[in-house]
DNA sequence: GACGGCGTTTGGTAATACTGAACACTTATA
DNA sequence: TATAAGTGTTCAGTATTACCAAACGCCGTC
């Protein structure tokens, strides 16, 4: 494992891919060049090597580049062996659609929550993609709820990086949000108060493993003014029977 | 774009990414070196740098890797950008919910269909995620109606390459295909009998761009009893109907 | 206990990826 | 209109480094 048994191109190759985003879908040979510090040309090569093997796409009308369909296929057998969006789906609509509230479904991957699924309770209603979106544990439902039943240390970890105030109602304060991770754990619940998100309430649900650890969590989520406590408890007592059958089974 | 402008330890590295399948989700150095006929240890510097970053990961059951959730991102990048998805998904669930069957919504990828979302007619019902999958366009009804109005040099570039029969109602002669062409423009829709699948047939119709070119289809698909001539044209009225909005304005 | 499989480690050399400057081209400023 | 600054692209030389090959330790089986 020592690092020059690593080959340094492919990775220099790989912190190119990564420069594109949502933000920024195109990019140029000069662009990234100033945002990793590299030569101009040398990020040439790279980018028309990735696009000869499908990865890249260049756009014949700005010269930039984009992440091609091939990505997508990568995608596709990620989920295939993980099967986890398969196995869950048809739960998260149930969820969606006895709640009356958009259902969330996402998993544990380092420090993040990373998205998988989201089920809606009409069929007909606007949706969108979230697959592959991410978000920090301390102050969404979804990432709290994983990390109240987390080991101490992967916990303590977390709490000690730096805890971004997204709203006013985000708690940075690690004090609080271990007393909170306490509450989290004496519900089975956690509640999200807007703590990402202005105006967005949430309530979510963990799912743990066969060898008793969580790896996923399902949350509902909507307008604040609909999640009072009453609704809240109901809520993640459907969710809770609902998900009953997928609980320790993995 | 010399050849020697590429970037070839790159894409050695890609082709080792590739060799990935959903068939074969874990694969080891030895193994992916005997693909490719590389060198097992150069395989495992590559495998361990992908690693190092991310895309792959290792089992420490088996010693063998598999692709991580980092490319899932990327996918979700993609996504983002095309923004197909998120844009036909309501219209989907409406030609489910009106045909009673379940809907494709795939694109022109090459001389290939890439699936890019499938919605159910209910929403308690099994699915599947078939985000990333591919299928020949000769023997599907997404692919022959997207064939149907492609540019001629492009089907005959298809139709010249191997035309594998799946099934025994699988079109294979290239004659009976161009034929059969002429008769999907006529109706303006495709059907697919069981070319593919035993026992599944299927009603695609296609989607065009600003520039007035197909790049996009829509079918449903189920047990071949139920499409009936009346049936099909029956649905395909439904789903060029309610695909109308969406034509010409991409 | 020898063999054959595996993933991993190592050193030396031949391949090659990067540097840096120049190119052709567009856009915008003077 | 001329200049300048930006872009993507090309090219040669050099210093990096990625690959080859063989050996390692480990786990099975024969």
């Amino acid at each position: 494992m020592s690092d020059d048994s690593q080959v340094k191109s492919l990775a220099r190759a790989l912190q190119v891919l990564e420069c594109f985003s949502v933000e920024q879908p195109e990019l140029g040979p000069s662009e990234i060049a100033r945002m990793l510090g590299m030569q101009k040309s040398t990020v040439y090569n790279i980018l028309s090597t990735f696009q000869k093997c499908g990865y890249l796409v260049k756009n014949p009308q700005t010269s930039k580049y984009y992440l091609g369909l091939k990505v997508l296929h990568l995608g596709y057998i990620v989920n295939s062996h993980h099967g986890l969006r398969d196995m869950f789906l048809p739960y998260l609509n149930r969820i969606a659609a006895e709640t009356r509230e958009v259902c969330y479904f996402g998993i544990l991957d380092g420090s993040e929550v990373l998205y998988i699924e989201s089920t809606y309770p009409s069929q007909q209603q606007q949706t969108r993609n979230i697959l592959g979106e991410r978000a920090p544990l301390y102050c969404t439902g979804l990432g709290k709820v994983m990390l109240a039943y987390m080991p101490e240390e992967d916990v303590e970890r977390v709490l000690s990086g730096r805890l971004k105030a997204y709203t006013g109602c985000t708690l940075t304060d690690p004090n609080v949000l271990r007393d909170h991770l306490e509450e989290i754990r004496r519900n089975g619940y956690a509640t999200d108060n807007m703590e990402h998100e202005y105006g967005i309430r949430c309530v979510a649900v963990p799912v743990f493993n066969a060898a008793g650890k969580v790896f996923a969590a399902v949350s509902v989520s909507g307008p604040s003014p609909r999640f009072d406590p009453e609704t809240i408890i109901n809520d993640a007592r459907i969710i809770s029977s609902i998900l009953q059958p997928l609980q320790h089974c993995i």
